[in-house]
DNA sequence: GAACCGTGGTA
DNA sequence: TTACCAAGGTT
């Protein structure tokens, strides 16, 4: 991991936040990336918001690209560009939660600040027995006193990764590699052949499903394209317009237009299905159906739409869904 | 506490 | 296809 050749604290910082919920093959590419485009806090809290969506374009949760420019901006601005060790004032960057001050504190200050991710979780309830909800707040805060506790007096940092991967390559969730684990002998759960009831998650709400309709029109080299408005979902990137249906994009194809019409004034003939994809994210099932419209552009555009040329794709924004369609246009 | 926020991989 | 998961944070 090309984190770990650095001891350079932003670049740490950067993977800490690239590494919530996204697994580390998924974030080695966009991190060099990233490391190249904006090298130092400075670069970053300077550069132009749309290319900070850009270099995170298909990771996913893109307020944290926001919060951490945000973060930067802040930082360039009251701790002079130098990312600051106070627990405190680390705490106070937006995107930095508990878990992220403790693996900066520990990874790049080597200070004794316990990072609790879920590996950590699932690491210490099997180790130590603990029959309590790991998705409950209270029993983060215990399993963080807990590893806190067993802080030696040096090599804080590489105990915090020493925790995390134990679970992310020995202690897995099913299916734990218990013979070659270097705690087999020392494990509550192993002793007492509980590693398959530990640790006790919570179900998660069902995901829903949603069915989206998006819009392909344009008019000699530019598309029509809508800018989400920051705090909404997807918030500063641009996508294909897009409406949500009620149901089976089979069975409500002839709401798709008047939906259209009403959601951005412009009046579209669906007609030839031009492709057709999903995707999901965690809480929807979102399917999208892409059509290549036939229409007339709308006399007044709606705040939120405007004709973006070809040649700027490149710098724009796109979801990873509508990022492939783009791919797919241009290739 | 629960809902929300993306994506890709896997059983 | 569905469900669940992966180095979480914010509202």
């Amino acid at each position: 991991m090309p984190w770990r050749k650095t001891k350079d604290p932003y670049a740490i910082w950067v993977s800490e936040i690239m590494l919530q919920q996204t697994q580390v093959d998924t974030v080695i590419p966009y991190f060099n990336r990233w490391m190249h485009t904006f090298p130092t806090i400075k670069k970053l809290a300077q550069a132009k918001d749309e290319k900070v969506l850009k270099m995170w374009e298909g990771l996913g949760y893109y307020s944290r690209a926001r919060n951490l420019q945000k973060a930067a901006q802040m930082v360039a601005k009251e701790h002079g560009g130098k990312l600051p060790k106070d627990s405190a004032q680390l705490s106070s960057l937006p995107g930095i939660g508990p878990y992220s001050l403790g693996a900066i504190s520990s990874i790049a200050f080597e200070l004794p600040i316990a990072a609790v991710d879920g590996n950590v979780l699932r690491v210490v309830s099997r180790l130590f027995e603990i029959h309590k909800n790991i998705k409950d707040k209270k029993t983060v805060d215990e399993v963080r006193e807990i590893v806190t506790a067993l802080f030696s007096d040096k090599d804080r940092g590489d105990m915090t990764q020493a925790w995390m991967e134990l679970g992310a390559t020995v202690c897995l969730p099913t299916n734990p590699k218990c013979l070659i684990c270097p705690l087999q002998k020392l494990c509550a759960a192993k002793k007492k052949n509980l590693t398959d009831k530990l640790p006790i998650v919570s179900k998660r709400p069902k995901t829903k499903k949603v069915v989206t309709a998006a819009i392909i029109l344009k008019r000699e080299n530019t598309f029509l394209l809508e800018k989400r408005p920051l705090g909404k979902i997807m918030g500063g990137l641009w996508l294909f317009p897009t409406v949500e249906l009620p149901g089976p994009v089979n069975k409500h194809k002839q709401e798709i237009s008047a939906l259209f019409e009403k959601e951005f004034g412009i009046k579209v003939k669906p007609a030839n299905q031009l492709l057709t994809l999903s995707h999901s994210y965690t809480v929807h099932r979102a399917q999208l159906n892409v059509f290549l419209a036939q229409g007339t552009t709308p006399k007044k555009l709606h705040p939120d739409l405007n004709w973006i040329n070809e040649s700027r794709l490149k710098e724009t924004p796109f979801p990873a869904v509508h990022a492939k369609i783009i791919d797919q246009i241009l290739n």
